[in-house]
RNA sequence: GCGAUCGUAGCUCAGUUGGUUAGAGCGCCGGUUUGUGGUACCGGAGGUCGGGGGUUCGAGCCCCCUCGGUCGCCCCA
């Protein structure tokens, strides 16, 4: 490549032709199926003070200790490129009293940054679609926002992913929970992998999901946190299990799931392509298409009213990816302008064929010679043909209605 | 952050044990032919072989550094 252009920074993504169709097909999907629900469409900054993050993420997560884009703007102030959206959604419902909404059903979509190492299915800058239910505690809440992923990914035409849930039980539940594996696993700390060691330190539900094989032994005996659950939050739990059954979602209980996220409690889940489809082979090694939970403690660590609330994020690079390169839609009429002084008339047509509804394009560049082989490569439907007196004649397959009726809303017929 | 692997025209790639002016197909531009649903043929433009340094009489091929892609670990969506 040439000196003087500057390359695209590493992890960034310039998305063309098919992919961006497939790109579209998945955000118009979401916008779709997220009114069926009646989840209102919100726009978020892509920026937000570096606390909103540090403090409902967790200070010791990777997200927020090494991957997040933050500086200093020209006043001083910390600032981050937001790494997620639930943050900064619940930042806005503090500070704009969107308490009075409540329940409040938010849905949107955009671009994230993390500074991690690129990968399939991984960038720096990548874009997720969101929804979140704030406000509402009963298990109906969070029912309500799987049956809609559910509906999301089998209208996106993915059918070989399955929702993978687990409940990490109330504050006190996941506290003892933690407690409990952290000592089991202390006892063996000497034999774990140097990663499982670390951690124990930080963030010893991770340990669950281990794949290093001198971890493996161990997991199978681990605390399970169906024993530490409270009373209430096995209900809950209970509660969420059978209104997906009831709403048809099928699922699978992954008791090693776990979320990276401090803010997490009750219900964590994850949609996961199924062993060896289709799916699993198109993601490569990132597994998880759609993921989120309840969090019902992070209204108060950005300093608001105890609010419970649930949401998901997936990652719109990833279903594209499951949902295949798409066609762009099809050219209808191409406008071929074979003698130049019929220019005038050539646009005149277009602008009729576009007015109407037609989907139209114009070859009037080139060698003369040529630009009837252009047009034809363009695959049109129909063919527009334009000399020195106008338009003279139509070739093509199948029906010419729509273009004829384009044509007829013109004031001044031309042929 | 760690590991592996790759980097030659716009795209997909070939380039023999290091050896003259670095090639092909497609695409693009032009011409001839054809003459109306992707004709055929001819020609042309386009590469300081990702960048920098080194070894050598000589480097696209070897060594080092660096940037980037890809894949895995990690993390996550």
């Amino acid at each position: 490549m040439s000196k003087k252009t500057p390359q695209a920074i590493r992890g960034t993504q310039d998305i063309f032709g098919a992919d961006a169709e497939a790109f579209a097909f998945v955000v118009e999907t979401f916008e779709r199926v997220r009114r069926l629900y009646r989840f209102r469409r919100v726009e978020m900054p892509v920026f937000e003070k570096t606390e909103v993050f540090a403090r409902s993420l967790g200070e010791t997560t990777d997200v927020v200790s090494k991957e997040m884009y933050s500086f200093d703007d020209r006043g001083g102030e910390s600032l981050t490129l937001r790494p997620e959206f639930t943050a900064g959604i619940a930042r806005a419902f503090l500070t704009n009293g969107w308490q009075q909404y409540a329940p409040l059903k938010v849905a949107t979509h955009g671009p994230l940054f993390r500074y991690e190492r690129p990968q399939k299915g991984r960038y720096r800058q990548f874009h997720q679609i969101d929804a979140e239910v704030i406000g509402a505690a009963e298990p109906q809440a969070d029912v309500e926002l799987l049956a809609m992923a559910d509906q999301l990914l089998k209208e996106l035409g993915i059918n070989d992913v399955t929702l993978h849930l687990n409940t990490l039980g109330d504050g006190a539940s996941r506290e003892a929970w933690r407690g409990a594996l952290v000592e089991y696993f202390r006892a063996v700390a000497g034999e774990l992998s140097e990663e499982s060691q670390e951690r124990l330190e930080k963030n010893p539900l991770r340990i669950l999901d281990s794949k290093d094989p001198r971890d493996k032994p161990f997991l199978a005996d681990a605390p399970k946190i169906d024993a530490f659950l409270s009373e209430e939050a096995s209900a809950f739990f209970a509660a969420v299990t059978s209104g997906l059954d009831a709403a048809g979602v099928k699922w699978v209980r992954a008791e090693s799931l776990v979320r990276g996220l401090d803010y997490y409690r009750h219900t964590a889940f994850e949609f996961i392509p199924d062993e060896g489809s289709a799916s699993a082979a198109a993601l490569g090694s990132q597994s998880t298409v759609l993921g989120g939970g309840r969090y019902d403690g992070l209204m108060e660590s950005l300093g608001g009213a105890p609010t419970p609330a649930v949401g998901w994020a997936a990652g719109i690079e990833r279903l594209a990816m499951l949902v295949g390169a798409r066609e762009e839609e099809r050219l209808e009429a191409m406008v071929l302008v074979e003698d130049d002084a019929g220019l005038g008339a050539a646009i005149a047509l277009l602008a009729d064929l576009r007015n109407g509804g037609v989907i139209a394009e114009i070859m009037a560049t080139g060698s003369p010679k040529k630009r009837y082989d252009k047009a034809v490569k363009q695959q049109p439907q129909h063919i527009l043909r334009v000399n020195a007196t106008g338009y003279y004649g139509i070739s093509g397959e199948g029906p010419t209605d729509r273009i004829v009726a384009a044509l007829n809303k013109t004031s001044s017929p031309r042929t």
